[in-house]
Order: structure tokens, then C-alpha cells, then sequence
RNA sequence: GCGGGUGUAGCUCAAUGGUAGAGCUCCAGCCUUCCAAGCUGGCGGUGUGGGUUCGAUUCCCAUCACCCGCUCCA
């Protein structure tokens, strides 16, 4: 499948449209239709059921070290400048760059990297971008073919000082070798790119005033991890799960709803006791990897890539990612779902004592050159003080965090499937079927007359009637029955409900699996448990496309 | 941000420097007893802004958006 006939798809029947459509669209941002909505708040709902709303915290789940408490929240969007100094995406967000008027290559101002180097009574300042596995012999090889000298003439080279940043020109590139020009000087002045969105709380449009959209949902639980301990009897371990808005102004906003500047995320930050923090994140990387291949996502669309050790930040003891096979990356290749990370207490602490480097073990708060904070914490005890043991400390968390947008994405480039169907002649005929499982499908069941005459209509009203009431379900009429039922498959609806001939004599009705096609009869009076019947019905472990359960066609 | 490509009806596509067409969809009706594409009728369109021209959907410029490849990707 292309990504454009999925983006076809979506718009045709409902499920995503670009955002101000009517006005040519805008960058970076989408909306949900009709039925990308349910879908969408199925996703949610079913993940907050799964974190929170049916957890019991009195038992362990298999797997876990311990029986643990889950709880919620919902914070503003907009919160105060200081917690992303000190989150520390004050700093990564603002990314001051570089661009090269000769390649129009840009960089970060921080990745590039030379050494001045003399030949022929020149002396230049040769660049090399990003990771490289040995600067020294990739500066070489730019250094010769600058003077124009062959690689036996390395030697001729004369080095001076070590490799260091761009930042120690003193913002003088007269001299310097882009890392892909040809040229001497053609790198701009660094120029600011803020990651964030910016705006102003309060009608006075000033610096005073400029506050951020958050880029993510997890400060808000850190903040608040304090007056939720004090609000409620919760001891740890405890999780705080939360859903909501994040936006970040992507340079490149790509592959329809992967990645955008405004998206939904699904955070949980669990708090235990540094001993046992590593034991839960490995609880919660397999228990959140298992949930999609219980929601019937393919397992070889599926992977999950712990992260090594050159990838992790010194303070995690771990970090993995959920993994889908996208298929608009290269075959073979997979793009982040959910992380999982083992964040350690830098979070809490950057918030207690002022923002932490990173860099630094065991952890120690930034500071500037006259040795002061870089940023001030809040100077609140965010510890925990453990009334049975009386121990205190800061906990540790672990966050398994998912983009609810790329997840429909993943969810739904799983499902689309084209099948072939025999029309009424018994000619095979391409069908496009959602094969969304039952919980995420947007509908759960059609109800239909089969003509639109005999008494039918009426009684799939009636029935459409009494099942509206619990369940999200359709009513049509209109169309040949074969129409119908294509309809309802191309979004995914898992059960039809046929009123028919047969209907009118012994008052059954015909039920009919979307995925099988098989059918069965259901008095009447049964339908609203046999659909619910069929909506329960057991996940696939082993994570293959789901199927409901359709019993042999009875008589 | 760079390079390439594409913008015509809800979707897939055609055509043209001089009244823009089809199929599907959709709507109204007919027909129809289980897997769309039978019948009749109907709604609906050249991404946006400028320029050239008597006249621009077509040519030119700009812009916006999407797709592909780079770059980037907490």
C-alpha cells in the first residue's frame, strides 16, 4: 500500500482531513472526520481503561514485582517557562543552526566540528558534521582534496590545535571549510530555531509575557507529583497516567499524521524505589509492547528495539522503543510507536534542585560560567518518604509514552487490507476491509433490512434502536445489501445485522462477520448479547490480524 | 531548508489560449430476498494571489499544500 492511497482513503471516508482544508491546508496539522474520531477515542479510552480505569491495585499482574497504584491527571497545556528550563527542552529546543549558502546543506551549530590545517601558505579551517567514526582521517581526506593534493601527500599537512566546535571562531567562517562545500566562507551566521511554540499569556505581546505550549505531557505529572501524594492516600509504587495535546514545531512535518507540529500523547510516569526500578522497566516495556499485539496488531509489522548504550543517556538503565513497519520507510525498516524509558530521578530532581547536565555522573546541577545554576530549580522537596520503612528518597520513574496519532497511523496501515470478494455472480471482486479489531473499530455493528419493503425496515429500526443505546452502531437502508455491506467494511465495522425473509417467520436475524464473512442467526431478543458476545471475544496472543468469532452458519 | 514531482468534482482521471468531460461516490426515485458498479433524474470543479492577453484552467511569476529523495527527528 502507498501512503497516498491511505491518505485517499482516509479522506473519502471520513477519517482524517487536512487541517483548513478550504484555505489550501497548513503544515503540520490534521483533523479527525466522523470516523476517524471514534477511532481515535477508542485508542484512548482503551489505553486509560488498560492504565487506569479497570487496574486493581490490591494484586500484582503477572509480571510485576509487586502490587502498584495507578492514578490520572489532566494538565494545562501551557504551563510556566521555568519547568522547561529546567524539563531541559529550553535548551534542546533551541537549536541554533547553520545553513551553507554554496550546498544549502544546513546543520546544527553545535554538531559541526574542524581543525585549522596549513598547506601551500593557506590555512584553512576544515569541518566535518554529525557522527563520525574517525574525524581525524575524514578532515584529512577534505583537507588534501581542498589543496588539491594527492593522498600520499598527506604528510605535507601542518595541523594546528585540536578539533574543536564553531563556537570557538569567535564567530568569524571566512576560513572555514563547510563540511560539504567546495568553497572557503560559506556558512550564514547561526540563527535560532525554536522546537517550541510560542505565545503570550495575557494580551501584552512581550518577552515578559512569552510562555510555550508544551512539547510534551510528562511535566505536567512531574510538577504535579507533589499535590498528588498529598491529595490522596497513594503510596508508591504509583503510576500517573495522563492524555493530551503536545505540539513541537517540527522543521519537517512528514508522512501524513506520523509526525506533526500539534499531536496527542499518551504518557504514563510510573514512581518506585530506586532498587527496584529497573525490575518495573522491564515490566513495563514488555507489558506495553504485548498491548498492540493484543489489539491484533501483526507481529511482523511489529518490533520492540531496546536501545544500546551508546544511545541512552548515562542516568537510564534502559530505553526501548515500540516499533512499527510504516510502509512508507524502506522495506525492512521500522519507525518509533511508544517509548519506554527508564528516566532514573532526573526529572524530579531537575525540578527540585534546578535543571541537571546530563553529562554529568552521578548527576549535578548545570551551571554557568560564574558557577551559579544555569537554571533554578523550584526549591520544593519532591522526595518520598516511605511511612513504613521511613525511608525517604527520590523516586525513580520509568515512562512508556505514545504518540496517540502515530498509533491510529500504525493501527490502521495494519488493517487496511484488499481482499477479494465474489459479487453476485461469483465473480472474485477487490474488497477494502479495516480489519480493526472490534474495540478500536469506530462502529460496532450495521444494522440492515435487507430490502426496503416487507415490514423490514421496520424492525431494523426497532432493533437499531434498542442497540444504540449501548453500542456505537449504524443504520442503512439504502443500496443493494452487497453495497451495504462493502460500505461498512471499508470502515472497519466488525458486525452486520441483517433483517431478512427468514426474519418475518421466525423472528432470527442474520449476523455476519466482517473479516469471515460467515453468518449466523441470533433471535431478536438476543441480539445485544450476542453482539457483545462477539465484541468480547479473546485477543490473539500470537498478534495476527483480529478476527471476531463467527460460528458455523446454523441450519 | 535543498532537489524532484503533483495540484482539474468527495475520489480516480481526461481535455483545452475562447461555454471543462467521464467513471465511481453522493442526493431523489424506481428495481431488488445476502455480498457494490441495473434504470431515470440531480448536486458539484480548474489550490491561492499576481502578471501577459481582447480573453488564462492552459503561458509566466510568486505563494500554499501534498508525495518522493536528502537534511532533521526531544
Amino acid at each position: 500500500m502507498r501512503l497516498s492511497d491511505l491518505i485517499s482513503f482516509c479522506k473519502r471516508r471520513g477519517l482524517i482531513f487536512q487541517s483548513s482544508d478550504i484555505y489550501g491546508g497548513l503544515n503540520g496539522f490534521w483533523d479527525y472526520g466522523p470516523v476517524g474520531v471514534e477511532i481515535k477515542r477508542n485508542l484512548k479510552e482503551i489505553w486509560w481503561q488498560d492504565m487506569v480505569g479497570t487496574h486493581n491495585d490490591l494484586v500484582a499482574p503477572p509480571g510485576a514485582p509487586e502490587p502498584f497504584a495507578m492514578t490520572g491527571l489532566d494538565t494545562a497545556i501551557i504551563m510556566h517557562p521555568r519547568v522547561w528550563q529546567n524539563s531541559g527542552h529550553y535548551d534542546l529546543f533551541h537549536d541554533m543552526m547553520i545553513d551553507c549558502r554554496e550546498t544549502k546543506m544546513r546543520y546544527r551549530y553545535d554538531q559541526v566540528r574542524g581543525r585549522w590545517v596549513e598547506a601551500k601558505g593557506t590555512c584553512i579551517f576544515v569541518t566535518i558534521a554529525g557522527d563520525v567514526d574517525d574525524e581525524m582521517d575524514a578532515a584529512t581526506k577534505r583537507a588534501l582534496k581542498f589543496f588539491q593534493l594527492s593522498n600520499k601527500l598527506a604528510h605535507v599537512l601542518v595541523w594546528h590545535g585540536d578539533f574543536v566546535g564553531l563556537d570557538r571562531l569567535g564567530g568569524e567562517f571566512s576560513q572555514v571549510l563547510a563540511p560539504a562545500a567546495k568553497s572557503l566562507g560559506t556558512l550564514t551566521e547561526p540563527r535560532e530555531f525554536n522546537l517550541m511554540l510560542k505565545t503570550h499569556a495575557g494580551p501584552v505581546a512581550d518577552d515578559s509575557t512569552a510562555v510555550f505550549l508544551r512539547p510534551e505531557t510528562a511535566q505536567g505529572i512531574f510538577v504535579n507529583f507533589k499535590n498528588v501524594l498529598d491529595s490522596t492516600r497513594f503510596r508508591l509504587p504509583l503510576g500517573i497516567a495522563q492524555i493530551g495535546k503536545s505540539f513541537r514545531n517540527e522543521i519537517t512535518p512528514r508522512h501524513f499524521i506520523f509526525r506533526s507540529r500539534e499531536f496527542e500523547q499518551m504518557e504514563m510516569e510510573f514512581f518506585c524505589h530506586p532498587s527496584q526500578s529497573e525490575a518495573w522497566y522491564r515490566y513495563w516495556r514488555d507489558r506495553r509492547m504485548r498491548w498492540y499485539a493484543e489489539l491484533g496488531m501483526r507481529k511482523e509489522n511489529l518490533r520492540l528495539r531496546e536501545h544500546g548504550a551508546a544511545e541512552l543517556s548515562h542516568y537510564s538503565r534502559g530505553t526501548a522503543d515500540v516499533e512499527y513497519a510504516y510502509p512508507f520507510l524502506p522495506e525492512g525498516e521500522f519507525g518509533e510507536l511508544e517509548g519506554i524509558a527508564h528516566r532514573g530521578d532526573f526529572d524530579l530532581r531537575s525540578h527540585m534542585e534546578g535543571k541537571l547536565d546530563p553529562r554529568t555522573n552521578p548527576l549535578r546541577v548545570e551551571v554557568d560560567e560564574s558557577g551559579k545554576p544555569r537554571w533554578r530549580g523550584s526549591g520544593k522537596n519532591l522526595s518520598y518518604r516511605d511511612d513504613r520503612t521511613n525511608e525517604t528518597f527520590v523516586p525513580h520513574v520509568i515512562e512508556p509514552a505514545a504518540g496517540v496519532d502515530r498509533m491510529l497511523l500504525a493501527f490502521l496501515c495494519d488493517a487496511y487490507t484488499v481482499d477479494q470478494v465474489p459479487d453476485e455472480h461469483g465473480t472474485p471482486q477487490e474488497r477494502i476491509v479495516l480489519r480493526l479489531h472490534p474495540r478500536i473499530a469506530p462502529f460496532k455493528a450495521a444494522v440492515l433490512p435487507l430490502i426496503k419493503k416487507e415490514g423490514m425496515p421496520e424492525i431494523a429500526r426497532d432493533i437499531y434502536g434498542a442497540l444504540v443505546r449501548k453500542f456505537r452502531v449504524l443504520y442503512d437502508e439504502k443500496d443493494a445489501i452487497g453495497r451495504r455491506y462493502r460500505r461498512v467494511d471499508e470502515i472497519g465495522v466488525p458486525i452486520c445485522i441483517t433483517v431478512d425473509g427468514q426474519t418475518l417467520e421466525d423472528g432470527t436475524v442474520t449476523f455476519r462477520d466482517r473479516d469471515s464473512l460467515k453468518q449466523w442467526r441470533e433471535k431478536i431478543e438476543d441480539c445485544e448479547t450476542a453482539l457483545a458476545r462477539v465484541l468480547e471475544t479473546p485477543l490473539r496472543p500470537e498478534g495476527v490480524a483480529p478476527a471476531t468469532r463467527a460460528p458455523e452458519l446454523a441450519g
